[in-house]
DNA sequence: TTATCTGTTATATTGATTGTATAACAGATA
DNA sequence: TATCTGTTATACAATCAATATAACAGATAA
């Protein structure tokens, strides 16, 4: 699965790589039991820090999305996935409110968000279906 | 209409005001045309500074949903809100993947997907019909 | 006229976040 | 033994978030 960063987006690198697994994780190019690269492998691919990606992994770890172990290296999460509980649909919904503020300040309708809301799900489901 | 800001929260105070009044256009809590506090009072009113409540207008002012007269003060926008245009098409759609990748891969359907955008969004439109 | 209100601008300071740079460590493996 | 893992510890620079004062121009109300 190829990762780039964007060095001129607002979001912190950490963060975007973050996603990037998550959504290939989605999409299923990173499959469970997959190897990821290594911290200081990943970090020479992507032209970043070490640190940069640890921090990423660390996050992903904290929630379940991968394993890691000390010597084996990092794997996508083999058994399972984390879980649709009451703290995540909280941060979901808060993440949520914003978005949907704002386009109903600029006149969308329900429709047409839940339409956007919809095709870009079954698009991230097939991610394009790269490699 | 009454705002409050999460000090402990991880999103800044100005952001968390400029979506907080984006929330009460939205819900009709704030008119068009409706004054808002000043720069002083709101910052009094909140127990913040007044920069960070500057902060939040000019990106309000920014995007279109207020208008700022040197002397006479802060009002929502009374003539029009901003548009559905390409590039908040964009942004909105960029900040939908990350949330509907991890939704994807928690095993989160589209159809509950879909239902809490759409309950949220009725919610937000009528406020809890507060003042 | 004077005092007070508006947004605006400038400057400085503090603290946290982001990202980088090195270095070292323990354990497994080739 | 050399090399690979993740981990940890420091240090540093740049940026961001938030505060603290202060001053200004223009409008308005006393």
């Amino acid at each position: 699965m190829i990762i780039s960063l964007d060095l001129q987006s607002e979001s912190p690198l950490y963060i975007q790589l973050r996603n990037k697994i998550i959504e290939g994780i989605a999409s299923k190019q990173l499959l469970p039991g997959e190897a990821l690269p290594s911290v200081r492998t990943m970090a020479a691919d992507l032209g970043v820090n070490m640190h940069t990606i640890n921090k990423a992994y660390q996050l992903l770890k904290q929630d379940g999305f991968i394993h890691i172990h000390r010597q084996k290296g990092v794997v996508i999460n083999p058994d399972s996935m984390p879980e649709l509980n009451k703290e995540y649909l909280k941060n979901l919904t808060e993440s949520l409110q914003p978005l949907i503020s704002e386009a109903i300040c600029r006149g969308m309708k329900v429709e047409e968000f839940l339409k956007i809301s919809k095709e870009l799900y079954h698009q991230l489901l097939t991610g394009g279906d790269q490699k």
